[in-house]
DNA sequence: GCAATATTATACTTTTTTCGTATATTTGTA
DNA sequence: TACAAATATACGAAAAAAGTATAATATTGC
């Protein structure tokens, strides 16, 4: 990987997450990565495109740490533990003024682009999660598209102010989440498997 | 004073704050304003024109907060103590963001409107200090412009790492500040006055 | 050191965005 | 109701950004 090419993802980065990604010209990205304007369109066709191998990057790595976690031999229950930390650290991580400009603007492209990648994530952890409910580990009876949606609406519990008042540190707060969870999901005896 | 056009000043330095000057629209403004952009023009005459009115009310209001101290009847001492917390506030205030428009840019005209600025109320500054070396609470043999250079020198050095290193909280570190300024500016004893 | 490849600077055209204004219409309000 | 203030829309002019062609220069692996 040419070390051009990769400080102008670095860069770039940097500036749309700051300023998102229509505030932030090519040319400033050029001129601040220390690269050339041939040389950027060189690595990327344009902007959007450039924008999709951050996306590419930033889902890819996030995929990587989840098929970690799905692998490993750990209990489920740990595995979903890990999982919803995962969840957590990913959306601190992204930036709110880049995730902003995907839905203000009419950039459909972009916004095609990242709901496809959202999707085909979807598709493979909803995968996971009806083979943990077809080895017991899931109560029969649930949709795991449900389970899906309850990890993520459990991570923006996170952030409602009411709910942490509830508690005296964030800490305490994500473990009685988690265990909401579980009691839950999880068979509640080894009788229901 | 109109509704809009104080919404107008509030939503604009907001975004300003947060992107500099270059980066936010007349347009943006206007959306984000709930109003439309004939209502703009109507009490700016361009984006120059509406930051310098932000400005003016910035400095305004730091000039009102520096006459009240040095008119009111404290000590000298207290009020160069005072006058320091103004800076630092001040400076704290101000986006960086926001400076940094004003300087990286081509804006000649905004450039240009912010140094007389700060020129006018140096001038002021210093016509104060002079004021008290000849009341005897400056040494007689120090030059007033430098102690406006040190105080805003000191300001910078809040920010220094290696300085703040030194101490186990930056309260600390200001008090260390401000008794070697006046050690060193203060009559050493009252014969010398 | 040479050849292949990558990068740059510059200058340029095209496209897009933003600016600023004119006009007709609506809203608020005294 | 009448008057002032604000708006929506549409528009041409100006400025900024995107993208390309070309020739020159660095860098790199061999």
């Amino acid at each position: 990987m040419s070390k051009k090419r990769s400080q102008i993802l670095k860069t770039s980065k940097e500036l749309f997450w700051k300023y998102g990604i229509k505030r932030v010209t090519i040319e400033e990205i050029c001129t601040r990565s220390g690269v050339s304007k041939m040389t950027f369109y060189k690595h990327f066709s344009n902007k959007n495109d450039l924008v999709k191998k951050i996306l590419d990057k930033l889902y890819g790595d996030a995929m990587g740490k989840y098929k970690a976690i799905m692998t490993s031999g750990i209990e489920f229950k740990e595995k979903v533990t890990m999982l919803y930390k995962l969840k957590l650290d990913a959306t601190n991580e992204i930036s709110h003024e880049f995730l902003n400009d995907f839905y203000d603007t009419d950039n459909e492209e972009l916004k095609d682009y990242l709901n496809s990648k959202i999707e085909y994530n979807i598709r493979i952890i909803i995968g996971d999660f009806f083979e943990a409910r077809n080895n017991g580990e899931i109560r029969k009876d649930i949709k795991p598209e449900f389970i899906n949606y309850l990890l993520n609406h459990m991570v923006k519990m996170v952030d409602d102010p009411t709910l942490n008042s509830l508690y005296p540190d964030a800490q305490d707060m994500i473990l009685e989440i988690t265990n909401f969870f579980f009691y839950g999901i999880l068979p509640r005896s080894e009788s229901e498997k």
